[in-house]
DNA sequence: ATATATTTGTGTCAATACTACACAAAATAA
DNA sequence: TTATTTTGTGTAGTATTGACACAAATATAT
């Protein structure tokens, strides 16, 4: 066994943006080469040779659309024989969630162009990318149930109504505030501070910082966030 | 970019093994070529081209140890530059969870022999197969509090009491067996037959079944398994 | 300046879910 | 025939969940 093998590694990012209320969006990357030319991908490509996986995936995503990510984490790998028509192309899949409106979007290497789509009206994506981000969008929602996603995305000081909406937005329901609150609250890595903020019309808010410490440490006592209910 | 790459796509299998109420084992071979001749490791190998990445472990899996698996689950890519010494390889793992008794193992191709070892007792293993191993078993655990995994593993029809065991020895603590027979029970997938079995010593225990279809509907409609407490 | 709209902040109560706990029944083994 | 093993079952106290509404603080419109 252990044939001759040619098959190629590659990455692909699912980058979601979250803006505001409601507003959950993907990026999408309009492809300028063959095959699938002019149609919409996710940003990819392949890794090179010394180079690691997330280090693959972060590059060809800043190369593509000038979004530079801090975290994204391993979604899946798809490695279906003709998932790629000329080669077989096995993708290891990432995916992250920033907001849009930090950063200007651009088209470079053979990406002709970048652009935010909302995640319920997505073009026809080349390859197998609408399996891929189909998976990243379950992911997301499950994961936001049981982990404090969200908190790298939010200011270091946030009102707490930044928090209601991003999970609003993701799971794509209502949530009850005050319920909300108090669960958040419970967990005791959110806390106030004494700064208040005034942004939209309405009752100016406290800010809240999220605890990273408290975070962690519960983490490590085996601790399970669980906010299924909201 | 798309430079010339060499990068090579392996497929490593964590199976798991449950015995009987605290045996939890895991199954390695010994590695009959350089590198790590000798050392013990996780089965399985390159991909092969016209594969699929499922294809490939189970295959591996058979010719390196006799196992047969019908559901392996994908755990994550692992493809740091330098985890092969040789060349760069990027492994795709899986893991899976069968009763060994079900198996005659035997040693085959490039590898030597095959093995059983408690979980809590392995030995040195090859590679970074040690990381693989720590993720699959977090994640068996952890699969274990919100989805009902172990009823491929039992038999079609069992007694209650093998579930019991089955979660025990996972998580690794002992359950409440009323509280956690009622809440299995209150999901409403596993049915009591009519059928009595009489094992071991002590009076006879009802068979029980999983009923799939139950199982997928709840699915469908959103239900989220939950057995964090028992 | 005043009225209107918007957003934040907060408590209670009923219903449900969790957890701790012990003993009888049915069989085998000694 | 007695001891041992394993199954099967209910209750009550506690904690968590989820439903629900209105006043406070500000911006905006007239």
């Amino acid at each position: 066994m252990a044939l001759q093998q040619d098959i190629k590694v590659a990455v692909d990012a699912v980058v979601f943006g979250y803006e505001s209320k409601g507003n959950l969006s993907v990026l999408l990357i309009r492809r300028g080469v063959d095959p699938f030319k002019n149609t919409w991908a996710l940003p990819g490509g392949l890794v090179l040779e010394h180079e690691s996986l997330e280090a693959a995936v972060k590059r060809e995503l800043k190369e593509e659309t000038g979004v530079t990510m801090d975290y994204l984490e391993q979604l899946y790998t798809f490695g279906k024989p003709k998932r790629d028509p000329r080669n077989r192309v096995v993708s290891v899949s990432y995916f992250g969630l920033v907001r849009p409106n930090h950063f200007k979007i651009k088209a470079d290497t053979d990406a002709d162009e970048a652009k935010w789509f909302p995640v319920n009206d997505l073009p026809k994506l080349a390859f197998d990318h609408k399996t891929i981000f189909n998976t990243a969008e379950k992911r997301l929602k499950g994961k936001l149930l049981y982990q404090p996603i969200g908190f790298d995305l939010l200011s270091a000081e946030f009102p707490f109504s930044d928090l209601e909406h991003l999970y609003a937005t993701i799971l794509g329901q209502d949530i009850d505030r005050r319920n909300f609150r108090k669960k958040i609250m419970s967990f005791g890595f959110v806390e106030e501070t004494n700064k208040i903020q005034q942004v939209r019309s309405g009752r100016p808010a406290k800010l809240f910082k999220f605890n990273k410490q408290k975070y962690d440490a519960l983490l490590d006592n085996g601790f399970y966030f669980d906010i299924k209910f909201v």
